[in-house]
DNA sequence: ATAGTTTTCCTTCCTTGTCAACAAAATAAT
DNA sequence: ATTATTTTGTTGACAAGGAAGGAAAACTAT
């Protein structure tokens, strides 16, 4: 394996890792709550007017699966829907006394893990901090520009048939 | 936002799109085989020996998924299970010739994909590589030993019942 | 104005993964 | 040697997400 290959293995495996190990806290603070509706709730609280396509792109999910896990989230009680009054089409929400409660907990529990956390980033410099976001940020718009290929490819394809 | 969160939420956004990315180009050129098939056979034609447990522990699956998903490919011959003569509880995997003719396609669109991302990596020095490494293995070190906690609390709470 | 196109959201069916309970082999304890 | 515990793998009920297709609102040509 080169480099580029333990790179990018290296931090899927410990992505791996993380999202399972926060998981599993996440599930035993916030019982009766899984870790996908708490994802979806801190989205919501923290972005004002989110809707439909938002939480798509922002989680690389089907909108079927959006609408399912929006309309569940609702019946819970958890979050509400609201529209504007010069579009009948889109659908915001917003979250409800409750969804705030599960927020709030939420992002103690995101303090909680920064501070388990605290002694791995205590010893990155600065300097690699920045070499790794700008590697991040590079590499990010570079992918942009190729998903942007695929979605023409796509059209172009289908304008064939 | 503070670098510390940036940097996490940057490389789970960047890894999300390169897992769409490369899931849509992969189930284009081998059609009729998912993105998690496909990684199965990667493995198993990596790792002599595999069975159950190690794919279990890799892929951060339940055992309950990983018996039905190489039920499944064995039932395609894609793989193929046998076991040792001193031993009647494991069952180990290797790849039929077909298994082998997919592990090699996939190989190829391995390559490919490396091809895509030159660009990106030919501006990184050795010693962002060699900072990126070192951290990934810093940080995956403590979670390991933070998921090896939890599982003592577990056993510990197990043992209160 | 209006006819086509795109965006946004929803519904149905299907696949995949989890959970929990279980069975059998291997290992440990007495 | 016998019994208890752990490891390994399986199964069935259930939940989550994807695919495809559809409907209504919004946009964009004429």
């Amino acid at each position: 394996m080169n480099k580029e290959e333990l790179v990018i293995a290296g931090f899927r495996d410990l992505f791996n890792k993380l999202v399972w190990l926060n998981k599993s806290k996440m599930e035993d603070s916030l019982k009766g709550y899984k870790s996908s509706e708490v994802h979806c709730i801190e989205y919501i609280g923290r972005n004002e007017d989110s809707n439909g396509t938002k939480l798509v792109e922002s989680f690389y999910m089907t909108s079927g699966a959006i609408s399912k896990m929006t309309k569940k989230l609702i019946k819970k009680g958890i979050i509400e829907s609201y529209q504007k009054p010069d579009n009948k089409k889109e659908i915001y929400f917003r979250l409800t006394p409750q969804g705030k409660a599960i927020y709030e907990i939420h992002e103690e529990l995101h303090k909680e893990f920064q501070e388990r956390d605290k002694a791995v980033f205590e010893q990155v410099t600065e300097e690699q901090f920045d070499s790794m976001l700008s590697f991040v940020e590079k590499y990010s718009r570079h992918l942009d520009a190729e998903i942007k290929k695929l979605g023409a490819d796509i059209k172009s394809e289908s304008r064939d048939s």
